[in-house]
DNA sequence: CTTTGTGCAAATACTTTGCACGTAG
DNA sequence: CTACGTGCAAAGTATTTGCACAAAG
């Protein structure tokens, strides 16, 4: 896990110590495209570090989110959400099934920035997010209709 | 409530009955601008309808979210929050305090439309959300950090 | 060493559900 | 009248906390 060292330093710098859980639980939402939930990172990593808690998952996700090295998407109607990736992207959140899906949008981020001036306030971070159905739902509403 | 004509209309051709309490909590939601949640609006409410119940403004919230009366606004780390203002705008959520300010961006209308045929996906709905200190939170910031 | 983090269990907070009664259509 | 909504209490989930022990710096 080498290539942590970048976001070791980070938590450093932050005050934050360096644990073996911290670790885990940082590689573990930066290699998945899940968005996963608190009890879904528990679930998979307690297979691996059985004595791993899930109050620890709240609570290192809670710092982590505070550090900026991973960000809480609060989809509406659900559970909390994260996501390791933090550089620039969008997300689409299906209202069915609530599956997230990331979005790469070139011309966002130039706009964003510019609508971010606009505000006038200190931003420290913003988001686009898209809603709707993702194509397996879509799929089955279709289905449904037609058999009506 | 002469002006809830037109969202009677829409409950009615989504097949929802108009209730009285459905009426009271789209009405509150439609003038406040705190962004409440279940819990603020129960409170509120159970002063003029003290038999009114938590879970039927849940399950009224549920319910109007589904029409598109009112927004699930999904702020991180904080419970469900609504906003009955539907229109095109925008959210600024103080990270600290959790308050939470509308935006009036003019640009961002005519710029996500054009994102949103980008994702080629059926989107129905988006937002774009801003996050920083409010002006308050802020100025104790200031100050916590010049008593240091 | 000293401070912060962890694991566990228990507590709290949030949201949904089952059921008998009420009311809109 | 009939289906759907409401209120209440109870059950489920989700998340946080207190405390004794462990590990990081």
């Amino acid at each position: 896990m080498k290539y942590l060292e970048p976001y070791i330093e980070q938590l450093k710098q932050a005050g934050f110590k360096v644990t073996h859980q911290r670790l885990v639980i940082l590689d573990y939402l930066l290699h998945s495209r899940e968005h996963p939930s608190a009890e879904m990172i528990y679930a998979d990593l307690r297979q691996r570090y059985p004595t791993i808690s899930l109050a620890t998952v709240y609570n290192t996700l809670e710092m982590l989110s505070k550090v900026g090295l991973v960000v809480d998407l609060g989809a509406p109607g659900e559970r909390r959400r994260f996501d390791g990736i933090v550089s620039e992207h969008s997300h689409y959140f299906c209202t069915e099934c609530g599956k997230v899906k990331d979005l790469n949008l070139p011309g966002a981020e130039r706009v964003l920035s510019k609508l971010v001036q606009e505000t006038n306030l200190p931003v420290t971070r913003y988001r686009i997010d898209f809603f709707g159905l993702c194509e397996e739902c879509q799929q089955n509403a279709v289905e449904k209709a037609s058999s009506n």
